[in-house]
DNA sequence: CAACAGGCGGGAC
DNA sequence: GTCCCGCCTGTT
């Protein structure tokens, strides 16, 4: 079973090297995509995008997923004429969305993020869903049962206790994703900080990919320097709202160009 | 060999 | 509050 629509300021090539997503893998046909116990393979050509999967499931699914409900060029129609440096970045990353994507595998995904390099992570994660019989991203019971000696096999680093005590409160409901889901940003952007290995960078990753909010802006090595360059003043007003946007277009030009 | 990679915790001040 | 250091580990 198919399902194809046009595409429209998307694209899975660029998404998946825009950092936001760690186990995106091109295969023979397209993208596979997962999330929580499901997955489909995207086709993805000039003109239209092809899910390998049935209508119903799209719209249950994988229109959320991608977000197909925001409108970006909406969005990057608010960046100033006179802003040109951000001008090229959008175009160099125009296609790039924020997917809506599992809330406990981006919490762990960032932690193990930190200091560290995107190959690595990579690397990291795929080991972890070998923890599962599907293949899927393991739960907070499964991560919390592991031994850091056997953790440390997967190569997180020192970031094995953050990984195992964030398992532990999750397990136990200590921090409740529940809530968290449901809080406005500068409280969840709080209550992730308190966690231990969570600090400001991996606490905005978290709020922007795992909590979808736009207004979240993660600083990394990279966007810093981007500031310092272009922005010395701090980010116009007008981009409000849709900061962490603007980050992903700026992130992707950093490190992708123009190719 | 050192430096670095999408930072963070902990201690000094 | 700010500054600074050490940190797992694979790659360059």
């Amino acid at each position: 079973m198919k399902f194809t629509l046009k595409r429209d300021n998307i694209s899975l090539e660029k998404i998946s090297v825009s950092g936001q997503i760690f186990r995106m893998k091109r295969e023979d046909e397209g993208f596979r995509v997962h999330f929580r116990k499901d997955s489909v393979l995207v086709e993805e050509d000039e003109e239209k995008l092809t899910f390998h999967c049935s209508e119903e499931e799209f719209f249950k699914i994988w229109y959320d997923f991608f977000d197909f409900e925001t409108d970006y060029s909406k969005i990057a129609a608010l960046i100033d004429k006179d802003d040109k440096y951000l001008l090229t970045a959008y175009e160099s990353g125009y296609g790039i969305r924020i997917l809506r994507q599992d809330l406990w595998e981006i919490i762990i995904s960032f932690l193990i993020s930190q200091n560290n390099n995107i190959k690595r992570i990579t690397n990291s994660i795929s080991k972890l869903c070998n923890l599962t019989k599907d293949g899927s991203f393991p739960t907070p019971e499964i991560l919390a049962e592991i031994s850091i000696d056997e953790l440390r096999l997967f190569g997180l680093g020192y970031r094995d206790v953050y990984v195992k005590k964030m398992a532990e409160r999750v397990r136990n409901k200590e921090l409740d994703l529940n809530i968290l889901e449901k809080l406005p940003y500068e409280e969840a952007f709080k209550s992730l900080k308190s966690e231990f290995g969570i600090g400001n960078k991996v606490a905005d990753c978290i709020c922007l990919f795992g909590l979808h909010k736009l207004n979240a802006f993660p600083i990394d090595t990279h966007i810093k320097q981007i500031l310092k360059t272009h922005y010395p003043e701090g980010l116009p007003e007008n981009y409000r709202g849709f900061e962490g946007v603007i980050q992903q277009y700026m992130f992707y030009y950093e490190l992708n160009g123009t190719r």
